[in-house]
DNA sequence: AGAACAATATAGCAATCTCTCAAATATTGT
DNA sequence: ACAATATTTGAGAGATTGCTATATTGTTCT
């Protein structure tokens, strides 16, 4: 079974008395609407979601969101994560690579601090959680 | 090696000329930061994030955000998936326990369409693509 | 230069995820 | 009731993830 089958009995349904293009266009829609949805940030933006949607990556990025300093080194974030340093260092990587954080060398201590990008998502996060 | 020795020597290193007191401070206001950030909202949130963070779930997500319609239902999702029904229905089980998405009855259809909820995550990574 | 230390990189393993296939459920039309 | 159809559910395979342990890099201090 051809899967624009399905999809072309569900729209005759719908629309009762329906012509061959009123079936064409609404085809064309949802052509149009998967081009739209395709573009380049998908990447880009699933990298992002992916890195938050972690315990240990999401609790980061809360910590840096959250301090008064605007940015904390990984000595600071050890003592409240329940896991290895390698791991965290592992997480803080991953979230650089999503946009979610930048790094900033201070002697042999690294600073870690939440891009706006982080913490507009965090932002609406919270505003959203009553909706 | 304990895990604060380390954080003691970054915040003397910080402090310059640091009494006991300020560590001990400091140290408090970490502990105050970590559990600002274990709220009860913590999994809840990170659920969502997962969820949205796969190509097939981020897309149909996309897709009921832009379409005009409001909603759709998976005959007109499948066409634009290249995944079975199987793994399109999975997605959609596991964005309605994140809060992403809804479902109504429509004979033998089944129309899904975005939370407010996701639709507010959405618009915060389009409108922070640019930060 | 060498020791101590902060952090990162590599390797490997256990757990989880994501899909497909097959079977089940629910609804409509005959 | 039966057949057809739309979707869901359960099981299992292969890929991915997330951690730890170990080795390595880069920095400071003596």
């Amino acid at each position: 079974m051809s899967s624009t089958e399905r999809l072309q009995r569900y729209v005759a349904d719908e629309c009762g008395s329906c012509t061959d293009e009123d079936l064409a266009g609404r085809l064309a829609e949802l052509e149009e609407l998967n081009e739209s949805v395709g573009g380049s940030d998908l990447e880009t933006d699933i990298e992002l979601l992916s890195a938050l949607g972690n315990e240990t990556r999401y609790k980061i990025v809360r910590m840096l969101h959250a301090t008064d300093d605007d940015e904390l080194c990984v000595c600071e974030l050890s003592p409240l994560l329940d896991v290895s340093d390698s791991a965290i260092s592992h997480a803080l990587s991953q979230l650089t690579d999503a946009g979610l954080v930048t790094r900033r060398k201070e002697g042999k201590w690294r600073m870690y601090r939440a891009t706006p990008r982080a913490n507009a998502v965090l932002v609406a996060l919270d505003g959203s959680r009553s909706l």
